[in-house]
DNA sequence: CGCGGTCGGTGCGCTGACGTACATACGGCG
DNA sequence: CGCCGTATGTACGTCAGCGCACCGACCGCG
């Protein structure tokens, strides 16, 4: 139950009435949990599933400006009284996730309590880091901006291996596949991961922070920020590289 | 008092006593309302006035993510339990706005009411204003994106003239200010604006909405929605162009 | 009225990413 | 084992935007 950060954080009391009304699900790669404009039908908190938040434009092109794991939940626009998601969510790590329908969820948010208040300071990290995405979209190169896909990722799953084609990743980054593959080379051939037919390998953690921009270590600071509830340092949001 | 959608919006009784602790201030260009890590010590809703929330990248770097004015509320993060910008907030036209304590600000959400739902959602536009500002950044030209933005301005402000350099604009979206001048000689060229030494004149509205990308429409939309209850259509995130 | 500062315009070489098309490599299935 | 689909690699011309440097135009102030 307590593998997502998120229920993890209520009170105990909180927390018991909630997993009352959630239900195991099992996520599998490449499933649209929301489509833009659609309501949305259940919220989600992933154990070690991992969903992309997506802005579609142009009719094929796709951006990602948010990625929820463990740390999370899918289904923010609910807590903020929106029934329609304005983005599309796809599972791309495949796992397991715990689930409630709409209409549960908002009676669960009227009683108050420890639910609301960590899901709002959930949702504050959420804008931080969907703004820094927008920053690094649009000032860094495709392969710092791999290196920090990567590790966003590897934070959020248990293991050094995942799925992931390239295609796939250049729908998230928002370029060609073949700019995916320049980059995915170069950190290849700099021993930092090691890649095949879908499935990608940390090899070096360390380098690839260092091949990452800073964006990174903005955003993961952010949401430990959220956990231990300890002053914020000023002047976080540099973006250096 | 009520030049701010936001206020408008609440019921007679909640807006009153909010209204007892708001104060009118005069926000001039250029002020810098919050920085990054720093505490926030006011949230503003502006009047005429036009604030930028600016995420900063790499020291020098700027890029806006959101603009606020009539229709919202500067200072999200203390409606979500936090108590400092991740952005910096930047007054982008001169006007007026009324102001609150921080401390003053949090015990009036406590009293529930239609404020905290009328928050939540514009907070649920913002998020939507952002996320496609990421999308745009990425994918649309420099003139387009341009256009967009003298679009939302014009939006947000009674005249047709403001104030505004190459040099700011170049900021705001994230380019070279050489970038601002070409784009902005096609624009005139193309009669949809007059500009001379940091003023600029809208002088075809509709001739401008065709020369921006469709993230305009996608971001006018969701605030349109919020003002008024009505369904949401399917597959509005689309952007063209 | 002339000086200085701000604002806008031009030129040039460079580069990261684009669109497109085609070429290899791997792996599972029959 | 050989075939086929998926995944990855290579090639080439094009282009928007970059960094830099400098020019010109306008305005207000002394």
């Amino acid at each position: 139950m307590l593998e997502n950060s998120l229920l993890a954080a209520l009170s105990r009391s909180d927390r018991g009435r909630l997993i009352a009304g959630l239900e195991p699900v099992t996520l599998k790669f490449g499933d649209v949990l929301y489509e833009p404009g659609e309501k949305i039908r259940h919220v989600y908190f992933p154990r070690n599933a991992l969903v992309s938040l997506l802005v579609l434009a142009d009719g094929h092109l796709a951006l990602e400006v948010g990625l929820i794991g463990r740390e999370g939940m899918v289904g923010v626009p609910l807590v903020l009284g929106a029934g329609v998601s304005s983005v599309r969510a796809l599972v791309q790590g495949g796992g397991t996730a715990l689930r409630m329908t709409s209409a549960r969820f908002r009676r669960e948010l009227d009683h108050g309590g420890s639910l609301r208040r960590e899901l709002n300071r959930y949702i504050h990290a959420l804008m931080a880091q969907i703004s820094q995405s927008a920053a690094c979209n649009r000032f860094h190169v495709v392969e710092r901006r791999l290196a920090r896909w990567l590790l966003m990722t590897h934070d959020r799953i248990k293991s050094d291996r995942f799925r992931m084609t390239q295609e796939f990743l250049a729908h998230m980054l928002g370029v060609r596949r073949v700019g995916v593959t320049r980059a995915a080379q170069t950190l290849q051939k700099r021993k930092l991961v090691r890649y095949s037919r879908g499935v990608i390998t940390v090899l070096n953690r360390a380098g690839l922070e260092s091949a990452a921009c800073r964006c990174y270590d903005v955003v993961r600071d952010m949401h430990d920020a959220r956990q231990s509830p300890a002053p914020v340092r000023a002047q976080r949001m540099r973006v250096r590289g």
